[in-house]
Parts: C-alpha cells; sequence; structure tokens
DNA sequence: ATCCTCGGTTTAGTCCGACATATTCGGGTC
DNA sequence: GACCCGAATATGTCGGACTAAACCGAGGAT
C-alpha cells in the first residue's frame, strides 16, 4: 500500500507504484505522503536512526512533487519523528523524541497493527489522569457543565454504543467532563488519549459484541460529579476505565 | 519585533521591517517564520477565528518565498494551532484544538509573559502525573534505573540548583525516574510537561535566590523508589511537586 | 604517525514563477 | 424566494535554479 489504498498496477520501478489519491478529496496530497512516512515510521519500518531516501528521489519515487514531498517532511519534524540537516540527509530521531501525544502520531501508530505494550501503557496513564479530572469536574463543575454531561448521557442511553449516534454521545460526556475541570493542560491531554482510546474500540468491535452495558458506570460518574462529590466521582472513573482496560484486553 | 531580535531600519513599506536573521544560524529561516507565527498566536495576538494574510502577502511582507513561509504554516497546521483551506485563507483553529502538549508549542507560550491560569493548570497535571509516575516507579525500577537515578542525585547534591550543571543534574533525575516507569506514554507526557517546567524556573529565579533546598526531598523520593516502596514513593513526589508549585507561585 | 586545516561534494534550504484545484461568493434563472 | 451555475480568489502542487551548510577525504604541518 501506498499513498492510496488501491494497489493497482506496477509502474516499470516495480518498487513502490505509488499513485495519487484521485477518489479521496478528504485530506490533500502532503497529507496523504506525511501519512505515509508517518506510519513507515512509528511501524517501525525505518527504525530509529535510519535516514530515509534523500528528498529528490524520494519525491520522485512517490510521484510527486518536491515541494509537498517537503512539507510532508516539515510534519514529521514538527511531531518529533525526524530531523534533517543539509549533507546529513533526513534522519528518523529516537522513539523518545517523538510526540506520542500528538492526535496524529496516535493515529499513525493505530493505523496499523497496533503495540499491544503502547496500548498498555496507554491505559495506564487513563487510569491516573481520568479519575483525577473526574475529581477536578465534581470540584469545580458549574450548572453549563451538568446540563451538558446530563444531555450527551440520555442521549447515550437512547442510542447505544453500537450505533455511531451512541459512539458520539459517549464521546460528548467525556468532553464535557473535561470541560468541566476548566483545567486546559488537562482537557488537551485527555483528548489525545482519548481518541487514541477511541482507535481501539475498532479492535475491541472485531472481537466480539459489547460484552457489557457501560451507561449505568458512566452514570455513577455523573451522579457523584453532579453532587460535587469529589471521591466518589475519582472512584466511580477508575472503575469505569478499568472495565474499558478489561474490554480491551479481551480483546487482543 | 519580527524574525530577528534587532529592530533595524524600516523598509519603505514601514509596517513590518523584517530581515533575515544573520547572527543567529541556529535554527533555519522556516523556523523563525515558525516561531513568529506561533508566537503571534498563543499570544493572543492573532485571536482564534481569525484569518491571517494571505501567503503571498504576508510572505512578501516577511520579506521570505512562499515556500518558506508555506513550510512554516504547515508546521503551525501540524500542531493544531490553524487550519487552511483554498479560498477561505488560513484561520486560526479554537485553543480546544491545539497541541498545548507539544514542546515548541509550550516554548511558544512560555517565550512572552506566561498566561498564570496556563501555569496553574500545568502544575496541576504535573501535581496528577508524577505521584503516578514515582510509584509506577517504585514498582518496576531495575538495578540501572536506580543507579542511573542515584548518580544524577549526588551529581546535584555537589553542584546547586543555582548552577546549569545542578539544573542538568535534576533533569537527569527526572528523566531516569520517568525511564524507570518503563511506560512510554507516560514518558512522553512527563518529557513535555518538564521541559514546561524549566520555563518557569526562569521567572522563579527573577524573583528571588530558591528559599529552599529541593534536595532533601529528592532524596526522599529516590529512597522511597530503591526501597520499592510505591505508596510512599507517590507521596514524596506530591509534596515536592506542591513546594515546586509553591515556590513558582509566589514569584508570579 | 597523528593531528589539523582546507577545499570539494553532497544534501537540505530557499527562491522564483507558473499552473491546478477547490471553495466561496455573486449573479442569473426558474 | 430558493436553487443552480459560473467566475473570482486563495491555497495546493509543480518544476527548476540557485544558495548554504556540513560531512569527508586530501593534503600539509607538527
Amino acid at each position: 500500500m501506498a499513498l492510496d489504498e488501491q494497489a493497482d498496477g506496477v509502474d516499470e520501478a516495480g518498487v513502490q507504484p505509488i499513485t495519487r489519491t484521485p477518489k479521496g478529496s478528504g485530506r490533500r496530497l502532503r497529507g496523504a505522503i506525511a501519512h505515509y512516512l508517518g506510519t513507515q515510521i512509528v511501524s517501525g519500518a525505518i527504525a530509529p536512526g535510519e535516514k530515509l531516501t534523500g528528498e529528490v528521489a524520494n519525491a520522485e519515487a512517490l510521484d510527486v512533487s518536491r515541494s509537498a514531498y517537503r512539507e510532508a517532511v516539515q510534519v514529521l519534524t514538527a511531531k518529533g519523528l525526524v530531523e534533517s540537516r543539509p549533507k546529513a540527509g533526513t534522519r528518523v530521531l529516537p522513539r523518545s523524541r517523538w510526540n506520542m501525544l500528538d492526535p496524529q502520531v496516535l493515529a499513525w501508530a493505530f493505523s496499523g497493527e497496533p503495540d499491544t505494550e503502547f496500548v498498555r501503557d496507554l491505559f495506564e496513564l487513563r487510569a491516573v489522569v481520568e479519575p483525577a479530572a473526574a475529581r477536578l469536574a465534581a470540584e469545580r463543575r458549574d450548572r453549563d457543565d451538568v446540563k451538558t454531561m446530563r444531555d450527551a448521557l440520555t442521549k447515550m442511553r437512547r442510542h447505544t454504543l453500537a450505533t455511531d449516534a451512541g459512539r458520539a454521545a459517549d464521546r460528548d460526556f467525556h468532553d464535557a467532563l473535561l470541560e468541566a475541570t476548566h483545567n486546559n493542560a488537562l482537557i488537551a491531554l485527555s483528548a489525545s488519549i482519548g481518541a487514541a482510546v477511541s482507535w481501539t474500540t475498532k479492535y475491541k468491535q472485531r472481537a466480539r459484541a459489547l460484552p457489557r452495558d457501560p451507561v449505568p458506570d458512566h452514570i455513577k460518574v455523573f451522579d457523584a460529579i453532579a453532587a460535587g462529590d469529589a471521591d466518589a466521582a475519582a472512584a466511580a472513573m477508575r472503575t469505569l476505565v478499568d472495565l474499558a482496560l478489561e474490554d480491551t484486553r479481551l480483546s487482543m
């Protein structure tokens, strides 16, 4: 697979066909290049320390202009995946320099087979952050926060989690909870984690139908926050995360 | 001020002088442009929702080629600060879309007068994450981790925190602690936070000399981790963060 | 023999000008 | 008044040329 999903006829080069993505007008060409290179790197196909082919050669191999290729590389540089210097070329940086919290990097990490170890790390972080977020939300939520959360919850109850609308409501609930913390750093972090976690649901679903109804757990969290009981909110959220981890672990 | 510090002769336009940075060969030209635009945005000079001037006009105003300007904008796009569509122009995204955890964005946020509210949020997040990290470190550290931490600690004791070497040792200690958690997500997060916190020390110092010797607190954390006492490690780290917050709060 | 210095070569960085593409906006039609 | 369609406009992509910086090997000095 290359810049587009359809693996069609191989050109005379025979190594990396790569045709422009004609159907998908969604993300731009440079986005496709960045996605291609990004997945190659996070998947380990280009291992840290290695230097990827020169701009001119690589751009030609992908059949794109050097400008588009360079702009894609700038994106990778901005996310800490690579570093390029004149004469030295563009090298993949060690994993410790990568911005793993960047939503796009997370998306690339989950575009292939996700690393089970990293998923574990992610849930561990979630288990640390989200209960704390619930605690803060219980202490600081105002009238609007409670209303938004309640609305999301009722929508979540109406449509189940199996539907798109239900999952959207789930995300709305978590977003509202984060907003209620009135902590921008926490919001940014949990937004990234939440996105990553939602990628894992894709794999969760393919294993079996959702084994448990998550609504009651959400209600417990909501009630505690609405009541302003910080400890109860943290505890409820902790069990919610633990159960989600359980579900995900079973399906991997 | 523009792409370089020296505000020299104004050109005939008279609005934005801007000369190429001759002295600073450090970051490339596009880096300077990204820094310029990035600080403008995070500082609120270009408020979310506003659309910045067209590429051709803005590139000319900054006296750089359109290519360099565009590559800089790609960096901002990668960090979620702006979004650009044909005909619509390039608009600043709402703060909720920004990648606040990105080290570079944090650097931009702290390049001017830092927002005290955001600093509070950051320390709050730190107070949540770092004790948990210390707990995990106490549970999972191996022989090498302990050794690295001990070395950093002795170096930290020799040079004080007032010296560069001392601050480097401090960062080494925290990095080693993070490594000891063997959790990549946690490492990535705390690295960002740590960098941001180190920016704040700049302001901490200008207020008064460090009022307290932080070494004993670090030793308490180290001892607990070396002993494998998770609860004690978390508690010690919590007091350490609380004290750091106290110091920072006094100086702002 | 080893170290330093000094170019040459390679590769990214910047610049320029043109064309393609996709929206938005406005006008025209039903 | 609502809908459809064309034109204006800004970003997106392209291709080529030139600049600048850093690695590396050759040559000379110690």
